[in-house]
RNA sequence: GCGCCAGUAGCUCAGUUGGAUAGAGCAACGGACUUCUAAUCCGUAGGUCAGGGGUUCGAAUCCCUUCUGGCGUGCCA
């Protein structure tokens, strides 16, 4: 290799294009040296673009869709939720600056097995408040969550369903909570920074005939029979070990039959890419899904499913299990309360998806320089100090190539590498590479504050370290809101 | 049993898709505030990349295997 390196090397004209120096190295590498200048034009763009600096087009419209956090209404979003939605948010704005047309979605699972579960968990704590005798579902939601919900529901509506008709009592109780916990479940995302662009019903899919109309679809492309009473997808003829229940003995549809007709249905809505964020424990759905895309005649692999590892959280240094059958766990609402949403996204970004978290409620809490996100923080409140105290009005005619420093040349280097760093983790959908990048900027910029001074050095330096220093806080401060962390101007 | 994820410094984790001497943050140790925010910086120390085979010029990364932990393997979602 290093000899046909050689030969390479000795036929390259590389002075013309911006090269300053070529040569061999190691066992085989052509290195190319650029010309000093080339940092200057970093600079000056970085300012122009300002808040679109990173972005690119990269994506050429790509239609996309990422669907994330779809906790079930029968709860309140928790840790785990949480980091779906911090890594679902983060992925979407990864994908918008990198080029693509993204749409955010969240599905509500308000059909089904478990809304009837729930319906029965909230009419047993219905009269159990009335002074009733009701036995509790022993796989009902035990969350005293549910007892609120009917507590506030009997303030409004007081007991009148008492004698009403079991099942329509399941019924009323049950819309009249899935509304309240949506709306809370809406207004925690949005305290927590996320917009939806759409909120989606399983119900409506059994409304429309999506599902009648997706099994119709299976049907007769062969991959449906009937046997014991129920429907089944014949999934052992795309490569599953087993075949899947769609339609059960009783009648009622599988989640796995609704959400085959959901992904037709994202499909039929135009998105060329679906991407769902899930935990863990539906990673044995991922296989069965992609299947079931190309049952339908569809690219299986226009479905990504990105895997979340579970949140483990910790306090006191002790584990505390999550779980909303027995009630105990922690809430998005605690958590921002707790920690603040800036360390909360930042934390469940910062790990790639596919490793476990630990979450250490002491750590987070902690307002110290433990925590991560405050170095990346302070730096940008540095810079806005910086700035600030200038009294420069205008350093636009600051010229670049008077930084010489290394320290300058390696932060500037950095700034440079914003969009390239978010096509690649656009490409993996890894937002945790921008917590890294965040992190080393910051800290190439705090090298960078201590060893070169920007106020009270000669007026022409001064403005060229003032232009690094602008063209610093855009690109921490851009990063920062692609993971939907706040940037500081004060700390 | 089978499948997916993980195993890298004392701890928590990165490692740009197979490249050059494996990197950060905490923790430890030693330095730096009359000057733009010390929530910072500079330095020192810390490694059998879980173990073993293999592929090749070259492996933390790919293949096989063993071990350990988590999750899944429902006519639940």
């Amino acid at each position: 290799p290093r000899k046909i390196a050689e030969i390479l090397v000795a036929r390259l004209e590389a002075k013309a294009s911006g090269v300053q120096e070529v040569s061999v190295a190691g066992p085989g590498f052509i290195n190319m040296k650029l010309d000093p200048s080339w940092l200057d034009r970093v600079i000056p763009e970085v300012l122009a673009q300002d808040e679109a600096y990173g972005r690119s087009g990269y994506g050429a419209g790509h239609r996309v869709q990422v669907e994330f956090v779809s906790a079930n209404p029968t709860g309140l979003p928790h840790m785990g939720n949480a980091r779906g939605a911090a890594l679902g948010d983060a992925i979407a704005s990864l994908l918008d600056a990198a080029g693509y047309q993204v749409s955010r979605e969240y599905y509500i699972n308000d059909a089904g097995n478990q809304i009837e579960k729930f319906g029965q968990s909230l009419e047993a704590r219905y009269l159990q408040e009335l002074g009733q005798d009701a036995e509790f579902p022993e796989d009902g939601y035990h969350g005293q969550d549910v007892t609120d919900t009917v507590r506030g529901y009997i303030e409004k509506e007081g007991d009148g369903l008492l004698t009403e008709e079991p099942e329509k009592r399941r019924l009323i109780l049950a819309e009249y909570a899935l509304e309240e916990k949506l709306s809370h479940i809406r207004e925690a995302l949005t305290r927590f920074g996320v917009r939806y662009d759409n909120w989606f019903r399983e119900s409506t899919l059994y409304e429309t005939g999506a599902v009648e109309h997706t099994l119709e679809v299976l049907r007769s492309r062969g991959y449906v029979y009937e046997s014991e009473g129920a429907t089944w997808l014949a999934a052992t003829k795309f490569g599953e070990e087993k075949d899947e229940v769609m339609i059960r003995q009783n009648g009622t549809y599988t989640y796995f039959a609704a959400d085959i007709a959901y992904h037709l249905n994202k499909i039929e809505r135009g998105f060329e890419t679906l991407i769902n964020v899930w935990g863990a424990d539906h990673h044995g759905h991922v296989a069965r899904m992609k299947g079931a895309m190309g049952a339908l005649g569809q690219d299986p692999d226009r479905l990504e499913v990105v895997i979340m590892q579970l949140v483990r959280l910790f306090s006191g240094g002790e584990m505390l299990r999550m779980s909303k059958r027995t009630g105990r766990f922690v809430t998005l609402d605690e958590l921002m309360d707790e920690v603040g949403v800036d360390a909360a996204r930042y934390f469940f970004v910062m790990r790639s998806a596919d490793s476990h978290l630990d979450f250490d409620m002491d750590l987070a809490r902690s307002k110290t320089s433990d925590n991560p996100v405050f170095y990346v923080q302070y730096a940008h409140a540095r810079v806005c100090s910086i700035l600030r105290q200038s009294g420069v009005p205008d350093y636009g005619d600051g010229d670049v190539s008077l930084l010489t420093e290394p320290a300058e040349r390696e932060l500037t280097d950095r700034i440079a590498r914003l969009p390239g760093t978010i096509v690649l983790a656009a490409q993996a959908r890894e937002p945790h590479r921008m917590c890294t990048y965040a992190h080393e900027l910051a800290g190439l910029f705090h090298s960078f504050y201590a060893s070169c001074r920007v106020l009270g050095v000669e007026p022409e330096l001064m403005k060229a370290r003032l232009k690094l220093v602008d063209a610093t806080r855009i690109t921490l401060r851009n990063v920062l809101t692609l993971i939907g962390v706040s940037a500081p101007e004060k700390m």
